[in-house]
DNA sequence: TATTGTTATACTCTATAACTATA
DNA sequence: TATAGTTATAGAGTATAACAATA
């Protein structure tokens, strides 16, 4: 086999090693919040719906598998920023709902957010963000975890 | 403050939802391999290297912290495939070497890793890989962990 | 029987802090 | 005093498995 391409398998690298900068930056600017980032990205998911969001959902938004949502959403919770309601339509739901809290953090965290990834993002002009971004979404929305399948 | 662009903002989230597909499909190509992908990336970085290498120097390449290195370093030599010995320049330091049997392993590894790397960027025509890798290499070097400075 | 969310548990990756042995 | 690597500990993010209540 010649030396294949190397392309994609670098990809790959590079991705975790940006990924921590995202992680160590982020942490850095949410701290002052009380956030992860993980957890923001919860509020942000929740807080953009237009209604109640049900657990299942927000799992699927966050492309993680509902166990994980449960820990994230327990955070949200503890800090007083939603709430967890019953489903008038399926009492085995649960919907969560933003608090006045809640709400009252989304524009801290929303600079805070944009802080973090600026400050990683700087390298790129806002050209190359704008493609990096398209190039993401390609790939971005697949290979939810397990979910009925497999 | 107008609506900013939220361009920057979103990179960051797609950037942990891509993270996570690469390690859910390393991890599942490289079950048989017994590795995970960080260990496997250290792996590389050792067998690209020309000698032996110093611990601060596998720390750097990885991107991570001396002690983090320690971790990935042990699960490499507890199976097998580098060792430790002591560096003669320096009494110090730790080099750490290929053994016959990490040699061996590289290319099932490579595949796999490649294999991995493949079912994420599938969506992504060759060209648009190289042009994300370039776009990523402008931001994957910077903000190495606390090495030395502030 | 399938789905919703949970309790319980575990794993990957990485960090900080304190220590040992050199330099 | 500064550096190389370690032991000890912790935390973020996410997974699997088994179970309860409901559909």
């Amino acid at each position: 086999m010649p030396p294949v391409d190397e392309t994609t398998g670098q990809l790959a690298d590079l991705f975790l090693q940006v990924g921590r900068q995202i992680r160590v930056r982020s942490s850095t600017e949410l701290a002052p919040v009380g956030l992860t980032h993980a957890q923001s990205r919860a509020l942000r998911i929740v807080a953009r719906a237009e209604g109640p969001m049900r657990m299942t959902d927000i799992a699927d938004a966050l492309g993680i598998v509902p166990r994980a949502a449960t820990t994230v959403i327990d955070a949200l919770e503890e800090a007083g920023l939603v709430t967890r309601g019953a489903d008038s339509n399926d009492r085995r739901a649960i919907v969560v709902s933003m608090t006045g809290k809640g709400r009252r953090l989304r524009e801290r965290l929303s600079q805070a957010r944009l802080r973090a990834a600026e400050a990683v993002f700087a390298p790129l002009s806002p050209a190359d963000q704008r493609q990096l971004l398209q190039l993401l979404r390609s790939i971005g929305g697949e290979c939810a975890p397990q979910r009925g399948n497999t």
